[in-house]
RNA sequence: CGGGGAGUGGCGCAGCCUGGUAGCGCAGCUGCUUUGGGAGCAGCGGGUCGCAGGUUCGAAUCCUGUCUCCCCGACCA
């Protein structure tokens, strides 16, 4: 993509209203724009992000034997007064009529609408298990819509729901997506920290969220030092084995938000306490036959009894994670991608666009990464080193490739590594065989 | 939902108290000079001062209402 020509429109002085380090960046990299309180408009290179996010998201669910459909947004108020919770959610539901005065809703989730489809379609036990998700975009109208993306009104969800038929089968479910969690955001570069969480009514110990660590999170966390060093698990896992003790392994050690956390742990812990922030991305929970019960989601047993089957349901905040990777990703000069979610691998800056040298190695690097697979951003702007360099660093794409007069008389371009801010001046066959790999 | 604050050009703001026909920086456009970390000079364009009423000879400024947005708290993927 040609800078001259792509719609990013950066900013070089923050709006008064972007309080976080998060929505400050987003705006000035010219990702998202408000549109109304907490419902933003995502521009070409947030969008770009956001799809990456969303592709992993994607990828692992897949992976963990999950299937991907799609529910729609708007929904019926008779289908949630069936679970009774038409009246329970209060007005953080965004309620409609249509034409017909029908009563409509703007779906703040989907388990009734899930659990519907579901009956309809599943009698037997030999039906389950079954695992679905989608991803889609929600609303909840929050009293006070706040930090940009991290608490907006609407937001692109995963949210997955599994049905099973006992508790154990449950069980494999729960764990199958507390996985999935895990590779999930190590993908991302994130450092996510699954931490017990308060499972209602329902009780057991199958509710966990899943917080990211950044200095700016909202909730405080205390956990025990060695969370911190576990290696998540790898593409090796197999779906279809014996997953406890991995998620045993990760639920041994102490973890818990303020809210969760029991002070007393602190001395037991000692020196292995960590005190940090986090940022809520996903939240896994059982909740066995809450839905299935009253909307009578009941499958035929061997016995050919009904039971009403065991659910779950787990989300994962994908347009949030877009601003909790900058939270815990970006310095002073802009946002810092991880090579897994960046809108693009490469900024490649041609510090003098009209010097016919400068633009004859650009296009060339221009074609020749661009037939290599690799996304380049080219700034090929008739406009001054310190604007794209300071654009460059703002929008935080991995690497940049830097072509002047100066280095090209002697047969040399930059190369910047955006997390380090470490360069180095090698020869355009050298730059080539770096930056694709 | 309780408490606080703000709406003036694309962005950041001043002007309001003490009414007199709107200003600054950045951004944009044109020209010249510059050119490896957000250039300089000269010129140009762009604003029904959130909206609706009211007071007044005259309202960005005073009064009333209303909408929107932001911040703190309670609530939440």
């Amino acid at each position: 993509m040609r800078l001259s020509a792509y719609f990013v429109p950066t900013m070089k002085e923050t709006p008064a209203e972007a309080q976080i380090v998060s929505h400050r960046l987003m705006l000035r990299a010219g990702m998202i724009r408000q549109m109304s309180a907490g419902i933003y408009a995502w521009l070409p290179l947030g969008h770009r992000v956001l799809r990456k996010v969303e592709s992993i998201v994607r990828e692992e669910q897949d992976r963990a034997g999950c299937q991907e459909m799609l529910m729609p947004t708007v929904q019926s108020a008779d289908l949630w007064r069936e679970s009774g919770r038409y009246d329970a959610y209060g007005p953080e539901m965004l309620r409609i009529s249509d034409r017909h005065e029908r009563e409509m809703l703007y779906g703040p989730t989907n388990e009734e609408m899930i659990t519907s489809i579901f009956r309809e379609e599943c009698r037997s036990y030999r039906d389950l298990p079954k695992l679905l998700y989608h991803i889609q975009w929600k609303f909840r109208d929050e009293v006070r819509p706040r930090f940009g993306l991290m608490r907006g009104r609407e937001f692109l969800m995963k949210d997955a729901y599994s049905f099973d038929m006992n508790f154990e089968g449950a069980r494999k479910s729960y764990n199958r997506f507390f996985v999935a969690y895990l590779k999930t955001f190590a993908r991302m570069g994130l450092k996510a920290i699954p931490m017990k969480a308060a499972s209602g009514p329902i009780g057991g110990d199958m509710s966990h969220e899943f917080l990211v660590l950044a200095d700016t999170g909202e909730s405080a966390v205390f956990c025990h030092r060695g969370l911190l060093a576990l290696e998540p698990p790898g593409d090796d896992v197999d779906y279809g084995g014996d997953l406890q003790p991995i998620v045993d392994t990760w639920t041994s050690l102490y973890a818990a938000t303020d809210e969760e956390h029991d002070p007393a742990q602190e001395a037991a812990l000692g020196g292995d306490l960590v005190k940090a922030r986090g940022i809520e991305v996903g939240h896994i929970f059982y909740f066995g036959t809450k839905y299935s019960k009253p909307m009578r989601a009941v499958v035929a047993g061997p016995d050919g009894q009904d039971i009403p089957v065991e659910m779950g349901s787990y989300g994962i905040g994908v347009s949030r994670l877009v601003a909790a990777i900058i939270e815990a990703s970006h310095d002073d000069a802009g946002i810092i991608w991880p090579e897994s979610v960046a809108p693009f691998r490469v900024g490649l800056v041609n510090l003098k666009a009209d010097d016919a040298g400068c633009a004859q190695a650009c296009e060339t690097f221009y074609a020749n990464l661009g037939r290599a697979g690799v996304d380049v951003l080219y700034d090929d702007r008739d406009a001054r080193a310190g604007i794209k360099f300071a654009d460059m660093d703002l929008m935080g794409l991995p690497w940049q490739l830097v072509v002047g007069p100066r280095g090209l008389k002697n047969g040399l371009v930059e190369i910047k590594n955006r997390a380090t801010g470490e360069r180095q001046e090698v020869t355009m066959e050298s730059a080539m065989s770096h930056l694709m790999g």
